[in-house]
DNA sequence: CCTGGTGCCTGGGTGC
DNA sequence: TGCACCCAGGCACCAG
């Protein structure tokens, strides 16, 4: 029961795309499936963004799923059971992230000294869910399960799973002939496709040889496009494991990780395909980089 | 409906 | 060495 050493399941200073989330939640399953939350504790800042969080107390965990970039905890009926059963929902946001170690009772710290924890969690076997989020973008909220539309707008318009038969080429296609914005801000939305972030999103661009700021991609780049993506994906869902146990900064990135970016953080560099110095720019509003060469509007 | 812009938040980096 | 400044970005929200 319990342990002295704090398992950190978290970013690590990278902000946690479907890979990262991923790979945090094949780490969280293990260790809360089945675990009942006994006690909370929530920060009562008024930008927190934490909402009903002690309403998991007397629950069980039944499972961790994830979506997007959202992990999903369902819970149990518990001690009374509700109309609709409850879920909660977490969201690292930039620099979330989640660690399992002794409670407070056992530390007579109740952060076991970490910083900036947002949530506490006391589980049935001894041990704290603890989430920290220095920069408070993250979320942790309990909710009714599967009714999303009033308390996580972002779930529940939620894109595809692009690891999954339901993130379809063609429909990828059609979604982005019918709009005018730049393909990245549409790969950022969330709606056309569940999880990508700056990272992989400058990355997919990238192979596919598609400026970031492109307002028309035909079907046959969409369709490269989307092939990217979930080659990209894959690939960072393997390498998860690796990246979390040997974090160093490079560029914003795992030492490991590193090696494998072509665009993200390489402004500057010479483009990995034409040799072409990699540009920096801002679309919808967020750091982007690209080759100003072989990426075409 | 769609689109673009702003604010939230704070550690870390830069420039003087 | 100290200090002011500014950037990173996922998502919510708002105006047009």
């Amino acid at each position: 029961m319990g342990t002295s050493v704090t398992a950190c399941l978290g970013s690590l200073g990278r902000m946690p795309e479907l890979p990262e989330v991923e790979s945090v939640r094949r780490q969280l399953v293990p260790e809360l499936t089945g675990r009942r939350i006994v006690d909370a504790w929530y920060d009562a800042h008024p930008h927190a963004r934490l909402t009903e969080v002690a309403l998991a107390v007397g629950h069980r965990i039944v499972e961790v799923r994830r979506r997007g970039k959202f992990l999903l905890l369902p819970l149990d009926d518990g001690p009374v059971s509700p109309a609709r059963p409850l879920e909660l929902v977490l969201h690292l946001g930039m620099t979330g992230s989640l660690s399992i170690g002794p409670t407070s009772t056992a530390t007579g710290d109740p952060d076991a000294g970490l910083t900036h924890v947002r949530v506490r969690y006391d589980l049935d076997d001894g041990r704290t869910l603890r989430f920290r989020d220095p920069r408070r973008f993250g979320r942790a909220s309990v909710v009714d399960a599967d009714d999303y539309a009033a308390t996580v707008p972002t779930l529940a318009t939620l894109g595809p799973e692009p690891l999954t038969e339901a993130f379809d080429p063609e429909a990828f296609a059609a979604a982005l002939a019918r709009t005018s914005a730049p393909v990245k801000a549409r790969l950022l939305d969330q709606r056309l496709v569940a999880g990508v972030g700056n990272i992989y999103a400058d990355e997919a661009l990238w192979r596919a040889g598609i400026h970031p700021a492109s307002r028309r991609v035909g079907r046959t780049r969409a369709v490269a496009l989307h092939r990217h993506l979930v080659t990209i994906l894959e690939a960072a869902v393997e390498r998860e494991g690796t990246t979390f146990r040997d974090y160093q900064m490079v560029n914003g990135a795992s030492g490991r990780y590193a090696d494998f970016l072509d665009a993200y953080g390489q402004a500057e560099r010479p483009c990995r395909r034409c040799g072409t110095t990699m540009a920096r720019t801002t679309v919808a509003g967020r750091g982007t980089t690209f080759c100003p060469s072989c990426q075409r509007h």
